[in-house]
DNA sequence: CATCCACGGGAAACCTTGGGCG
DNA sequence: CGCCCAAGGTTTCCCGTGGATG
């Protein structure tokens, strides 16, 4: 640590103090960000907004169930109207509670309880505590204030026991006198309503609603209201706004990625020093998104493939600069990756998978386009392939060392 | 040609889940 | 409520096949 290292540290504190960086707001270009209008979704909100309507007049909203791929907007709608559902009520003293739940964090039913009795009771402690005392607890305070409570259960496919819960919920509205429960569920996984039984199927599905992706101008409109909310007047060019769009659009419209587009590219001017955001950051950030998009995948992967993955990248690390094949590039063959997986498996504590199953795994993996599997040729005995990690093995290694570990 | 590495299909064994029944 | 069994899903085991070597 000499200099040098000094230098480069007061370069980037120095970077973070002079604030005449691109980014105004960087908050507003990140997902979590409500923006003050939806553009391209006036027709949902509208739709959302006539469905929960009726709960100010004391009559219980229908359940939903909204459908539509990511970043089509789904959380987003749902989260605006809510908010201006509550700030609505509030100013009219009308007990509305609304309780928004990502099933992702909150995946079983006790936990969504949990979840709910903390917004409702917040002085009260539910840890320890079993799901139906808890399930009383809440329908004692929604009985007692005569409180009309919306729970959005967000990413509601992560939910173990989705029947259990949306029917302990909805059931609870038999059991009110005053007061009641509606429910709103979201998910991207069309195929979900085929698998809920049909009872849970018509209690959720009291109204559908499905968001189709955005278009490259729609996407543009969305870009184009965020960057004047994040950025500096004039820090962003329209041809970066235009590229990002067309990018995202072809991502099947995502809006998700089209925002992740433009802050990485934010990111990556303010790292040049440069004064505004160019069709060239965004062209960089791509790699950074889609790197993003791969780490986080690798992240929800299961267990096993994650520690396939975490002994492929190990073993690319270890061999660096041996062993390698004309282009200077690492070389694994199957055997030798199912031999440091089972080994490094048994250190962790876990049973290997069997020789046969790890090849599904490795053909999964390459269907995801983490791996890339080729057949060796020459020089190798038989039928052996080789096996090529796509991303930075330095990076894999990280995410999933601090995965695995915990 | 025998041997070796590895692939991938299919049967068998094992584990999970949920419904029926005493 | 607990037990058991059927159905389904997951994993292993077994094995024939193909390609490269010596």
């Amino acid at each position: 640590m000499g200099g040098m290292a000094e230098d480069s540290i007061l370069e980037i504190f120095n970077r973070h103090v002079k604030r005449n960086g691109v980014f105004k707001n960087r908050d507003a270009l990140s997902p979590h960000y409500i923006p003050s209008n939806l553009p391209y979704r006036e027709e949902q909100v509208k739709e959302l907004s006539e469905t929960v309507a009726p709960i100010l007049s004391g009559r219980k909203p229908e359940n939903v169930f909204i459908y539509g791929k990511t970043g089509t907007g789904k959380t987003v709608v749902t989260r605006y109207v809510l908010k201006r559902l509550g700030e609505f009520a509030k100013e009219r003293e009308i007990p509305v509670n609304t309780v928004y739940i990502n099933c992702r964090i909150h995946n079983t039913r006790s936990s969504v309880f949990i979840k709910i009795g903390r917004e409702l009771l917040p002085d009260d402690n539910f840890l320890g505590l079993s799901t139906a005392y808890i399930y009383e607890r809440i329908l004692g305070k929604v009985r007692e204030a005569d409180i009309r409570l919306m729970v959005v259960l967000d990413e509601i496919d992560k939910l173990k026991g989705i029947s259990e819960t949306v029917y302990a919920l909805n059931r609870a509205n038999d059991e009110l006198e005053k007061g009641s429960i509606s429910i709103i569920g979201i998910s991207n996984v069309l195929t979900l309503k085929d698998s809920l039984d049909p009872r849970t199927k018509s209690t959720l599905c009291q109204r559908e609603m499905i968001f189709p992706p955005y278009n490259a101008e729609g996407l543009r409109k969305i870009l184009e209201d965020r960057a004047k909310e994040g950025f500096r007047e004039g820090a962003v060019s329209d041809g970066a706004i235009a590229l990002a769009a067309a990018y995202a659009a072809r991502q099947s419209g995502d809006a998700r990625y089209a925002l992740q587009l433009l802050l990485r590219a934010g990111d990556i001017a303010e790292e040049e020093g440069a004064s505004a955001v160019t069709e060239e950051h965004v062209e960089k950030a791509k790699e950074r998104v889609e790197e993003d998009i791969i780490l986080e995948m690798i992240e929800a992967l299961p267990e096993q493939e994650q520690i396939l993955l975490l002994a492929m990248a190990k073993l690319v690390l270890a061999k660096k600069g041996q062993k390698t094949l004309g282009s200077g590039e690492v070389v694994i063959t199957s055997g030798e990756a199912y031999e440091a997986y089972s080994k490094l498996a048994r250190e962790l504590g876990k049973d290997p998978v069997s020789d046969r199953w790890f090849r599904e795994y490795i053909s999964e993996l390459a269907m995801y386009g983490i791996l890339n599997v080729v057949q060796a040729g020459k020089g190798f005995r038989g039928n052996t392939r080789i096996i090529k990690l796509l991303f930075s093995p330095v990076k894999i290694a990280d995410v999933l060392q601090r995965v695995l570990v915990a």
